[in-house]
RNA sequence: GCGGGCGUGGCGAAACUCGAAAACGCGAUGCCCUUAAAAGGCAUUGUCCGCAAGGACUUGCAGGUUCAAAUCCUGCCGCCCGCACCA
């Protein structure tokens, strides 16, 4: 089966080694010449690389070799997201440290890395869980505290019992989390938070100004950031001067409209609203129930609205008017002020309880002629609303916001759905927290002196739950570092998004000892030019990222507001109609494709089964095929060898097919130049070169003759080692081995990408298509830019056309220049 | 419910600034090479009618705009993704 495949093992592992040897892709900052930071997303080191990876960074790969062919100085580097749970759980089940999982699990998989031949700047791998790299991520969180952007308290959070710790919202996926996919439960508990919420807006802001990024994860974004504008002021309680309920709304102009009002079960003012006992026991049971309810429970659709009634009534302070106020499990507390103006005329959850509980229904928007639903949520002209009738909805939030701070009982009020991001894990691979707790100075930030606070390897992992630190307690047990006394460490480690959230600036001087990274190396690298990764990223790493970056930015440590120009989300690798899984047993294991085709087919193929954005269909059959075209491309280029190597450089042809075949060439130039620079569109630019390699076949047996030998040798030649430096990037390893065989001594990836020659993409002819009513009749060729009364003469004349024009008179005739005539007739 | 995307041969796909639908690859069929197979080469391959020449039809469905629509517009149908009681 494999009989006449060229041997790719040996030159793979040629040029393996070679590149290697010569440090042919290490990067040093040069401002003499323009940059391009490729990058993609780094691994957790579970074991083994998968197809996802070898999609991504055989596209990496591509980008970096094409741009250092375009003569940029490229910086693509590769490192480790060391941290982690599967480290510790696979501690937990097989007694292995997970230290030592996770190295050897990255020795494995560089190993595997190092057989795709992938350009990488190997100097600059990097690991983050070596305290040589988190505990730069330490001293910024001090500088976090410092300035408040990191806190600790206590709240409900959620948790995944199967993880045992915290979850960020971002990381809770339809109430399931991302990572075991196990039913989050809430928690009371203490920990700590970056502020992200005080980046809301900044956030946001530059969600318009990455025009490198997709639109789809840039509303990904948006939506996560929930921006709403509106209205917050104070409802009166009455008979209780003291009290008052703040409530948050978008809609100030329909509050005329207010029936009701609601708190949320866990609002903390509930308690004091509450007078007798019989209410209190209703209201206990009540919240019991809700908090009984899980995340998903509570979050089902269509789940009716439950509430209860308080004896206590609030004012509407637009109307006077005495409303009845209920807790209800359809207000959060996490949003807003816990509290709301019930509005069932305009809003449809206030309606659906108005319903259910009996409840007045008083309409402030004028309805559409046949409107018959019940809240109606469209703007139109207020009715019922006091001094706002006859507004537009606009012109009544702005009038009922001025009447509020003109009466100093409210505000205009921009909320977030964004939660600031909950960083604390109750796990022990991961980094530690620097803080301590003193008995008499309580909680202290380590010294900078003493960083990093290092994770402790002797531990006892038992997956009960719990901090596993809270057991060692030679790290637990320390010193303050202000008083000296006595004191306890925090024993939370921080999520693991924290280390991956400024790996890209470590990249720039990955060894740099006195800081972070070096200021003049970051700015000269950074930003990414290209980023890749998957979508599955698009709220978790990707906004954690571009708000640390804008720490670090506000930190003084770097000029950069944004960290990735550009960004290209890959679709997933597909197989049976499903994602690759061990349960489906749809599984292709990377090493055996290496080993079966070698590295140059598998990339080859996964950059030409769809465009990278897209999800791909893996198909052994397509594999074959990919393996098929470099087999063809190798076989011709050998057995051509002594032709092509007298070939002359530079060809002017002058025989029609020795011209044409010249076009051919630097079309493929063209196409594939603008395939990879226009929208990725690597599959097409494949197929150019494919169409290429045919044309060069075809050209081969064809011109035997009629073509002069000097002028058939000089344009092979052209062709082939244009085919070469095209497919280069795409296939490097047999491309390399080819360029050298043809007798060039340097790197193929030293090269100067190819440039089209206009002069040999000029046509003389083109073929025109005769339509007659819009339906093909005919073709005609003609030379380039022919008058067109005389391509409408020719193709009136046409025999191909003549006959659909026999009893039909020409209405008028439609001249594409150098692309169609179409006739229209009347009958 | 809100937001985004998609629907083209037996399959992966291409063409989407309106201008030859199906490039390229896979699969299939036939032939050549071979003792034979593998590998390779050449050819055919959207559907239907036809011996052929040729013709008709065809981009989820139904309309519309246009000389011309896969491409633009309207309304459906189906699929995928994200968010979702966010006030």
């Amino acid at each position: 089966m494999s009989s006449d495949r060229y041997p790719f093992a040996e030159i793979e592992a040629k040029w393996q080694a070679r590149w290697e040897e010569s440090r042919q892709f290490r990067a040093t900052e040069d401002p003499g010449r323009p940059k391009f930071y490729c990058l993609e997303m780094f691994p957790y080191p579970s074991g083994r690389i998968h197809m996802g990876h070898v999609r991504v960074y055989a596209i990496g790969d591509l980008l970096a070799r094409y741009k250092w062919m375009r003569g940029f100085n490229v910086l693509h580097p590769m490192g480790w997201d060391a941290f982690g749970l599967p480290a510790e759980n696979a501690a937990i089940e097989h007694g292995v440290h997970p230290a030592i999982w996770t190295y050897e699990n990255i020795a494995y998989m560089r190993a595997q890395l190092r057989k795709m031949g992938i350009s990488y700047d190997w100097d600059r791998e990097l690991t983050t869980c070596d305290p040589a790299y988190y505990k730069w991520e330490q001293l910024v969180f001090i500088k976090m505290l410092e300035r408040g952007l990191a806190y600790r308290r206590r709240s409900t959070v959620n948790w995944c019992p199967s993880c045992q710790t915290v979850l960020a919202n971002e990381q809770v996926e339809a109430g399931r989390c991302w990572r075991c996919d196990s039913e989050v439960t809430r928690r009371d508990i203490d920990g700590w938070f970056f502020k992200i919420t005080e980046y809301a807006e900044e956030l946001l802001a530059w969600c318009d100004r990455l025009p490198g990024w997709p639109e789809r994860v840039m509303t990904m974004q948006r939506n996560w950031i929930g921006k709403s504008e509106g209205a917050e002021f104070d409802l009166p309680v009455v008979g209780r001067p003291e009290l008052k309920i703040r409530v948050f709304t978008t809609r100030p102009d329909t509050a005329f409209g207010m029936t009701y009002a609601v708190l949320a079960p866990e609002h903390p003012l509930v308690d004091a609203l509450v007078t007798d006992r019989k209410e209190r026991a209703a209201i206990q049971q009540f919240r019991a129930e809700v908090a009984r309810q899980s995340e998903v429970e509570r979050t089902a659709e269509d789940r009716p609205k439950r509430g209860v009634r308080l004896g206590a009534k609030v004012v509407n302070p637009f109307n006077g008017a005495e409303i009845p106020l209920f807790i209800a499990d359809y207000i959060l507390m996490t949003y807003g002020t816990g509290a709301i103006m019930a509005v069932p005329g305009e809003d449809e959850r206030d309606w659906e309880f108005a319903q259910q509980h009996g409840l007045p229904v008083i309409p402030t928007v004028k309805r559409p002629a046949g409107w018959t639903g019940g809240a109606y949520a469209g703007e139109g002209v207020k009715i019922n609303s006091g001094f706002l009738d006859g507004l537009t909805t606009a012109e009544a939030k702005r009038k009922a916001i001025d009447w509020l701070v003109e009466r100093g009982l409210g505000t205009a009020k921009v909320n977030y759905r964004l939660r600031d991001w909950g960083i604390s894990r109750q796990r022990y691979w991961g980094a530690p927290i620097p803080v301590v707790y003193c008995e008499k100075d309580g909680m202290v930030p380590e010294k900078e002196e003493h960083l990093p606070v290092v994770l402790p390897q002797d531990v006892q992992l038992s997956g009960k739950g719990g901090s596993p630190l809270a057991e060692v307690a030679s790290f637990v047990n320390t010193m303050c570092p202000k008083c000296g006394g006595k004191a306890r460490r925090e024993t939370d480690t921080m999520d693991t998004f924290v280390e991956s959230s400024w790996y890209f600036l470590r990249y720039c001087s990955p060894h740099y000892e006195q800081g972070m990274f070096e200021r003049a190396a970051a700015e000269y690298w950074m930003p990414v030019d290209q980023y890749i990764g998957g979508i599955e990223h698009a709220v978790l790493h990707l906004l954690y990222a571009r708000f640390y970056t804008k720490v670090l930015r506000d930190l003084g440590l770097t000029k950069v507001d944004e960290p990735f120009r550009a960004l290209l989300s890959q679709g997933m690798v597909i197989k049976d109609g499903a994602k690759m899984s061990k349960s489906k047993g749809n599984v292709v294991d990377p090493d055996d494709l290496i080993r079966t085709f070698g590295a140059d087919t598998a990339r080859l193929f996964s950059l030409f089964a769809a465009p990278p954005e897209k999800d791909l269909d893996w198909n052994d059959h397509g594999v074959e095929g990919a393996s098929r075209f470099l087999n063809r491309v190798w076989r011709f280029v050998i057995a051509n060898l002594d032709t092509l190597k007298v070939g002359g450089v530079g060809s002017t042809p002058t025989t029609p097919a020795g011209v044409a075949f010249r076009r051919t060439i630097h079309e493929t130039i063209k196409r594939v130049t603008d395939d990879i620079e226009g929208d990725f569109h690597f599959n097409t630019a494949i197929s150019a070169i494919m169409e290429l390699v045919n044309a060069l076949h075809a050209f081969e047996s064809a011109s035997l003759d009629g073509v002069g030998s000097g002028e058939r040798a000089a344009l092979l030649r052209e062709a082939v080692e244009t085919m070469l430096l095209l497919l280069g990037p795409f296939a490097p390893h047999v491309t390399e081995e080819l360029w050298q065989q043809l007798g060039h001594p340097t790197s193929l990836f030293k090269q100067p990408w190819p440039v089209a020659d206009q002069a040999a993409l000029t046509r003389k002819e083109v073929t025109v298509v005769l339509q007659v009513d819009g339906k093909v009749r005919g073709r005609l060729t003609i030379e380039v830019d022919a008058a067109e009364d005389r391509v409408q003469r020719l193709a009136l004349a046409d025999d191909k056309v003549r006959p659909w024009l026999r009893g039909r008179a020409v209405e008028r005739v439609v001249v594409v220049p150098n692309r169609l005539v179409n006739v229209v007739t009347r009958s």
